[in-house]
DNA sequence: GAGGGTGATGTCACCTTGCGACATGACCGT
DNA sequence: ACGGTCATGTCGCAAGGTGACATCACCCTC
């Protein structure tokens, strides 16, 4: 219930159901159609048919339209670390293998779009790199919730971490057709590879 | 000579010597005295004696004023990778452990100021991470050049530039007295025990 | 040594981001 | 019917960031 099937009879609509939802919908278009710096906020706000404060509102700047899935993910992720008990990097790597299937299998075209404009705009780089940041922040947290000491979490999540960045890099690359749950599995045992100790030489 | 020690004479001294270096300390003071975000680039520009217009040019936005080392450190990286004949990983710890020793030895408390005022802002703190990206972009390129391929020169970058940022958050760290140098050896070694395959359990 | 080029700077005008303050109008309770 | 609440629109403004043009010292050349 809450804001669903309201109507206004006024003679000016002044509510309008799913703002959020029609704004992120109108960002992206026309992030699509002229790129992110060529399209104003006022232009996202006048499409989703509303103001630009009210875009301000509901989003903390600009960038933030193409974001809104960050909070499910962490969801997932910390839920996925906090249910396990398997060896911190492994607990680490199968969370995101969840995520995985949760939230991207099925939708690399999509995946593959918004990257594309992400790629295109440093600003937004710099904000998906923040969120990468703030997701590893959230895993790290949950890996101490169940025991482990600082160092060791840190260490196993940003190791996660690469594993998933290398793994969705390939995923969305031009030519790729494997699923990115086992990019990850094979990325991960690449990096154990890379990683141990070199033999003498 | 080009331009170092030239007097103007004029009633007005329009050419001032370092503008870039007097704006960049310009800017980190004002940064210490009221933080980033109360500080207003015509604020900086005042206090160097120059024009707001003139810190654009310089600089491609607010940020860049503190950020002006990492061409350095890229440099100093991307030599140390091309110059090594190591295992790719080994080769990527033991340039940032060169950036260490010639880059940052002695400079803790500099370091930690610098830390404190990007960790006080979420923009300072995106730009940091897209300045740390870059680096690894180049590390990688340097890398493929010594004859990699480009899985194995991404991991072993990724790998690298994380133990590079956990040994980086231990030095600055309030209680540490190791040196950053020792620290990387330190978590790398934690790295690999870490990834390594989990025995059955 | 006068004149023109060059390069760094200042000045001005402008657009956009992002936010505070206030008004409005529809919904909901009693 | 009345007041409260909440989403929205309207207005104004500080600050970020940029293009266009003027200015002035320096340098080179004739």
């Amino acid at each position: 219930m809450s804001q669903c099937d309201i109507r206004y009879h006024g003679r000016m609509a002044r509510w309008q159901p799913d703002a959020r939802g029609r704004l992120e919908a109108a960002a992206l278009e026309l992030f699509r159609e002229r790129g992110f710096e060529e399209t104003t906020v006022a232009d996202i706000a006048t499409r989703a048919g509303l103001d630009k404060r009210t875009f301000y509102r509901l989003f903390g700047d600009k960038r933030e339209a193409l974001f809104s899935g960050s909070g499910r993910l962490e969801e997932i992720l910390v839920k996925a670390v906090a249910e396990t008990d398997a060896a911190p990097f492994e607990a680490v790597v199968a969370a995101f293998r969840r995520v995985a299937e949760d939230l991207f299998a099925d939708r690399l075209e999509l995946v593959r779009m918004r990257h594309s404009i992400i790629a295109s705009s440093p600003e937004l780089q710099e904000r998906e790199l923040r969120k990468t940041g703030a997701l590893a922040a959230a895993v790290t947290v949950a890996l101490r919730a169940n025991g482990l000491d600082e160092s060791t979490a840190i260490l196993a999540t940003e190791s996660g971490a690469t594993v998933f960045r290398v793994a969705y890099a390939r995923w969305i690359a031009p030519d790729s057709d494997a699923t990115l749950a086992d990019l990850i599995d094979e990325v991960a045992a690449e990096l154990r590879t890379v990683t141990s100790a070199p033999r003498e030489r």
